[in-house]
DNA sequence: AACCTGTTTAGATATACTTCTAAATAGATC
DNA sequence: GATCTATTTAGAAGTATATCTAAACAGGTT
């Protein structure tokens, strides 16, 4: 598996910063966008980044756009980063 | 802990490759840089970015820089990461 | 001390990324 | 169907990143 967009996606700070925030549960674009000092332009581009390396995806529900943790990925990356444990 | 520059430092192709060369083992600046088509001085900078990461450390043994991969670091970014999994 | 070998640093350039403003889309409501 | 709301897309501008060439440095060797 080619990791490399999952890292560059995990390597801004308000792309992690997104992703501590979907900890607590599904947010609307908005409601992410409004927690933060950028345009919601700015923040629909790090959500399609975040979308693209598979760590996030979304379900529209009438005129919004919900935005979820993909749990999954994380637990690839877990794997594929311990190649480099000592125990491996 | 913060783990943009890591994630940063994971985002590129030729540092990913240097990561994995040095599974088997450390290796000297040069010998990492004949393995690529690119110089010696642009394996250098990524070797730099790789070690301000802490992902690698450096050991200077006569004119030779010898790379070995820092096991440990890989080890925090595990348990980083899990925080992002469906059981926490 | 002069020189060779391995490696890094400096400066320049091309490409990629982040951000903005303005315009476009898609769905809901009036 | 006109309009409002939520969001994305397009285009432009500034900043950061990856690469090169050329020069510098540091440790051995002669």
């Amino acid at each position: 598996m080619d990791f490399r967009k999952t890292f560059k996606a995990l390597s801004d700070p308000v792309r992690l910063e997104i992703l501590k925030m979907l900890k607590n549960g599904r947010m609307s674009a908005g409601d992410i966008a409004s927690k933060f000092d950028i345009t919601n332009a700015t923040v629909s581009y790090h959500l399609s980044l975040l979308k693209q390396a598979d760590l996030i995806y979304e379900t529209k529900i009438k005129n919004f756009i919900y935005y979820e943790l993909n749990t999954t990925v994380f637990d690839d990356l877990v794997i594929w980063i311990k190649q480099f444990s000592k125990e491996e």
